[in-house]
DNA sequence: GTAGTTTATAGATAACCATCTATGAATAGG
DNA sequence: CCTATTCATAGATGGTTATCTATAAACTAC
């Protein structure tokens, strides 16, 4: 007896094999791009890119930006934990710098 | 009477002439990558990216993702949203793909 | 028409987040 | 020591969102 495959076009039927992008990665992905995808960060971003040598400090940006300290202190927060930004220390202000490295990759993830 | 311009290091002054990135443009592009900024949305794109004609219909992804048939649809609305996906009915199916240009607009804002 | 299949919408819920004010911590200069 | 400046943290609040269940809408086939 011969067994045939039924192939049931009227269901729907994903193609077999094709599997989706680990979870682990999507969220890591995710996670990276959240931390750009806000209006005030990009603003931010931008503005550090538009300076001289490339850096900032917090308190270059509470005013072009018209919002507190805190409020600035919170993005460059989360800038800083998906690597976006590096900080360092030199006396009283903080100096931040965009990681162009990283700010390269999220390129290559849309080509 | 010569008047001095005071340059006082001592406090923040941010660079003058340094005008942010508009809000407006800021908030467009920030819509955009919101819509890319979430794990499952990802997942999606991968997987109508990764199928042979570059499409996929809903119920080929509540399987392969373990979401529900209404999650999927509003990630699909949500993606439609922004002109990242384009929906085209065929009889009870509705096929979405990718929208390549803009998807390659956003490679450019990172370069 | 009825029945089955696919997609969309409505409403609810829990979690997350951007912003503020208030306050603390760190540094520099007397 | 004290004062001033910069940055970070804590807590509160209003808004957004990812997910579910339940239901409606659209389409196909009989």
């Amino acid at each position: 007896m011969v067994t045939r495959v039924q192939l049931d076009i009227s269901q729907c039927a994903p193609t077999p094999g094709v599997e989706p992008m680990a979870r682990t990665k999507a969220n890591e992905i995710a996670s990276l791009l959240k931390a750009v995808a806000d209006p005030t960060r990009l603003q931010i971003l931008a503005l550090i890119n538009q300076g001289e040598n490339s850096s900032a400090c917090t308190c270059d940006l509470t005013g072009p930006l018209g919002l507190s300290q805190p409020t600035i202190s919170h993005h460059m927060k989360k800038l800083t934990e998906v690597g976006l930004l590096s900080a360092e220390r030199r006396g009283t202000w903080v100096h931040y710098s965009v990681n162009k490295e990283l700010w390269g990759q999220i390129a290559e993830l849309f080509e």
